[in-house]
DNA sequence: GATGATTTGTACGTATGTATA
DNA sequence: ATATACATACGTACAAATCAT
């Protein structure tokens, strides 16, 4: 019980909702719907709205709805860009002060990686892969950059779902993933940074290829 | 009128009066009392409390008050790290995507902020030197990493303003800035990158040398 | 373009949890 | 340890502004 409860919850379930595509971009927050949708009053509702307003992930407006953000494919990229400079970032710092145990655990992991792909484990595969990522922001010994890392992550979380089901993705993310840990273990922080820089910006590749394949062009429906 | 008056306001003003010290790190928000110092009620002050507590300059806790952020020395030395990261991540991003008129400017900028520091020209030149680190987000051309610039060059501002006063800071300061603008200008990317990380190495340590030579620890006092 | 309905913005009251005597 | 004081958390009410007809 030491959550802010209603505000902190409010806050959390909210982002979760939009993120999961229940209220789409653009779609107007009625505080109203929202309070008598989550049973609370308009105050908690306000308050959390707020919160969420100053990561991004909605907007305010002076004297109507707050709306979820649009972003266009142009921002869009731009958030790709700097998700992949900040991790690059995180990967060259952690190549130069994990400590020995976070890079044996970190290998681990993408072993642990390798295998979940061989076995054709999805789910898995994915888990892992947030671990990893995880781990090398982690690793970076740097909290403001790991919480601009997880900010970013989960903005883009959307964007990223969709292309492990793209086919060769995850063999190819497994490759991209070996240079990455191969760098940040042997401490050679150029080669991780460029390597990290590299990653992201197929992931950023492979969407795009998704939307150009696809008619889709907002990454999530109802379904989910 | 465009903006949403109170909070919007409020929070500008709350986050000022914080970094000008007027709330010391640590010191109690008590939502009556700025109620009343700003004739406002408490829902006002609540919404903008909220919003700089996401920034991280104050804490929420469950039911007490909120407290302005006690940023330890550790922490501080992260959000250095973290800012001379990002700032070179802008700069080696200026290097490759500004415009030509862009670099042109730099340049002048530069070159003018030299000219305030041979008059001894302090204002001038901590005018310019703000004006050329923004030119530098800018040019990187993506609104994410200039925001984060800003941010926590916002959050550092209270650190950094002492250092202009330390004893030929200014002449080294525009010699670092020479190695980054330079780079930039003739398109070296790994150059401007690491020019640019050297140049906040250096305020941070200027800001560590200030905290040792005076018995100072907290970087600002009521007559700023 | 004006008017009514709806929704946001702010104020305030009550309850609950925290700190203190 | 129990009780008292006090500040926050949430709910509700009213005013002002937007939008829809």
């Amino acid at each position: 019980m030491a959550t802010e409860t209603t505000v902190e919850k409010l806050a959390n379930d909210l982002a979760e909702a939009i993120l999961a595509g229940v209220f789409p971009p653009g779609s107007k927050l009625d505080e109203n719907q929202l309070a008598q949708r989550y049973e609370v009053s308009r105050t908690p509702v306000r308050e959390a709205l707020r919160q969420l307003a100053t990561t991004g992930l909605i907007e305010f407006r002076p004297r109507r709805s707050a709306i979820v953000s649009t972003v266009t494919p142009a921002q869009l990229e731009e958030l790709f860009i700097a998700m992949g400079e900040i991790e690059a970032t995180c990967a060259r710092l952690a190549a130069i002060s994990m400590a020995p145990t976070e890079r044996r655990r970190l290998q681990m992991v993408h072993e642990r990686m390798g295998q979940a792909e061989l076995q054709n484990d999805p789910s898995a595969f994915a888990e892992d892969n947030h671990l990893l990522h995880a781990m090398i922001y982690s690793g970076a010994h740097n909290a403001v950059l790991k919480d601009m890392a997880i900010s970013l992550r989960r903005r883009l979380s959307p964007f990223r779902r969709a292309q492990f089901h793209l086919e060769g993705r995850p063999p190819r993310s497994f490759r991209e993933h070996d240079a990455v840990v191969s760098a940040i273990t042997r401490g050679d922080a150029a080669a991780a940074h460029a390597a990290m820089l590299h990653h992201v910006m197929l992931i950023e590749q492979s969407y795009e290829d998704l939307c150009a394949t696809q008619t889709l062009r907002l990454p999530v429906n109802e379904t989910n």
